[in-house]
DNA sequence: AATGAATGAGTTTTCATTCAT
DNA sequence: GATGAATGAAAACTCATTCAT
């Protein structure tokens, strides 16, 4: 089996999940049929079927393919450090996401996800697994705040980083449902929260 | 005259959204077939039909049933004043739900109906105006806690409003995707986020 | 049992009747649901089913009712004699009623009886029965008019009579579906095809 | 490059037709069910949607199949001229379709048009369509004739023309309602009305 | 490898009819 | 007598999946 085979599977099966993705986003999940797959990624049922066993199958893979730069795009910030400062350039990258019309369409599938891990357990693990690594780099980044006397060091680490992600998560939420939002304060906004505010001894003056 | 009551018709509309509802929980619109709902309110089909005229219209009138409590819930809390307290209520309301299990079923449907929402108009007009009116209670509060001196007036009302409601959707989201989280601290640390940090006089910089 | 109450009995079913005819005439045997008869009559669905046993029950004493007139128009005529006159007269009436948009109802009913003959044998009993009556009553008028010289001796009087009758019922299915038809020759064009030129002697061949 | 040919999908479309009309003719439009035509094409639901996009899609492709022989057998007539000889033929054909047991079913679904008409417009237009098709060239062959000398000039040839249709109509519906009629003078009393009749120097004599 | 015609179980919805009140 | 809420079988139609070519 040639290497050149794989690598041309592997881009028929990128092919079948770009399109995939294009109709989840509109339709979700339930309202794309197979032929609405099949017309987009200009192939007929039976050869979509040679890529993927069902169209749950095209679900899942279309998930973990969504999470992943998610996962590596944490794991690229720490490796600049665990400073506050990275934490800023986070917050720059995926505030202004939510700007980029580009993004809508893995937004609007975001969301979509969101309701399919409630009955989909792959789903759900796919998910959680990207919340837990996000968070645990989250949590190094304000702990090592706390040491470094930026941050309050009574307040909880883990809930702190939980906090600050379904912030993240919530405003995806909002500006995909809501596409009209003023979105311009948010950032300065968010950073505010934490850049000088939580400093621990601020409390000390009471 | 009627034969029976416009009471008792409420009442059955009520049964069968109690029912339909219990099914989109655990199985969302779009895999909860009329006879799931049917079974679950012990009711025809031809019976559920006479009360709502779609399956459609059960998911949009369950969407709005939903979303009402929140909008009286702010709207009641605005009337015990606009002062920070009532905000550490509020939160304390919203986390202690999310730690009640009777709230599940409520928050899951919720987590689905953000996903309805980017197909269905009717749905995203219910949510978005919850959020809306939601977020201008919660800005009002905000903004006369800038004027007490409480929040730092340099910030946007506004944007600040609009983290707190995305971090509650958010929290929301991660509770009913992943139920085994520990939520002990997330009370404390979201109130630690204004109770004494916005402090705009905080700043020992200067 | 009083006698009001079986005239106020058959009153009811006549209102019934016109009810359900009114529903027939515009939307079909099929189309038309027990919930419109019950509308239209502004009767429940409990008290229509008092009058009649069925929808089916309703069809047929609609066709019944229906029919009715033809016989006694065709019973009445006859009783004024076999003359050629009393033809002209009944072609007078009934294109006379092709024109008079208040037999629309009746004539768009009548089509829709001849579809339904053939697949329901009382239908079929009652409209056959019908034409069997008119045909006789034509026949006899052919027959006496071939004694008097008027109609050439040698046709056969009940095929003739038959074509007359399918004149008249293809002229009412034509204008029924095709209400734009002009109209105004056909009366004296029908009358022309037998006034003289039956005329037995009228062969100058001879 | 279609796997099948364009041929082999008209094959399949006509025979979904054929299934169809071998169970409309009996049980007429609204009593058959897309099952009962999925078991006589012996094919599945899904198959038979692939040809037609629904039931009503069925049906008036099945009218406008039967009305096309109609035209065409008129067309092929007129081209042989428009003497009172082809009327003769035209009749004789017609005449003789009556007796053919083959042509039940077409005239059944026939009748069963004529009433459905009055609730599909495209039913109707298609009808409509036939009989001016028809009425026109019944018109040119009588007008041809008065001009010759064969039918009095005085009639309207249009409303001649339209009687010797209604005629025909009326003819189909009663044989095809009752099936025990005699036919076998009719012909020759049809072509009697004509024939030499409605010769315009017949009425001098009186 | 790819095609796309075919499958058939499953979905939403309708409606003639019943019966407790 | 009358009501109208309820029934539930049956209808039209869909769509994930298969398999002969």
């Amino acid at each position: 089996m040639p290497k050149v085979t794989e690598a041309y599977l592997e881009a028929r099966r990128q092919e079948i999940l770009d399109a995939a993705c294009a109709c989840f986003a509109y339709n979700g999940f339930h309202e794309t049929t197979m032929q609405d797959i099949c017309r987009e990624a200009k192939l007929s049922p039976g050869a979509v079927y040679r890529y993927f066993s069902s169209k749950e199958d095209i679900i899942e893979a279309s998930c973990r393919r969504d999470q992943q730069p998610r996962t590596t795009r944490f794991e690229v910030a720490q490796q600049q450090g665990d400073t506050l400062q990275v934490l800023d350039e986070l917050i720059d990258v995926y505030m202004s996401r939510l700007y980029q019309p580009d993004t809508d369409t893995s937004r609007r599938i975001r969301v979509q996800f969101f309701a399919e891990a409630l009955r989909n357990s792959r789903i759900q693990e796919t998910i959680c697994r990207t919340w837990d690594d996000v968070l645990q780099r989250l949590e190094e980044i304000i702990h090592y705040a706390q040491e470094q006397g930026e941050i309050n060091p009574d307040l909880d680490a883990n809930a702190t980083a939980r906090l600050f992600l379904a912030m993240h998560d919530g405003l995806v939420l909002q500006t995909t449902i809501d596409p009209d939002l003023d979105i311009s304060k948010w950032t300065e906004t968010f950073k505010a929260l934490y850049s000088s505010n939580f400093l621990h001894n601020r409390g000390n003056e009471s």
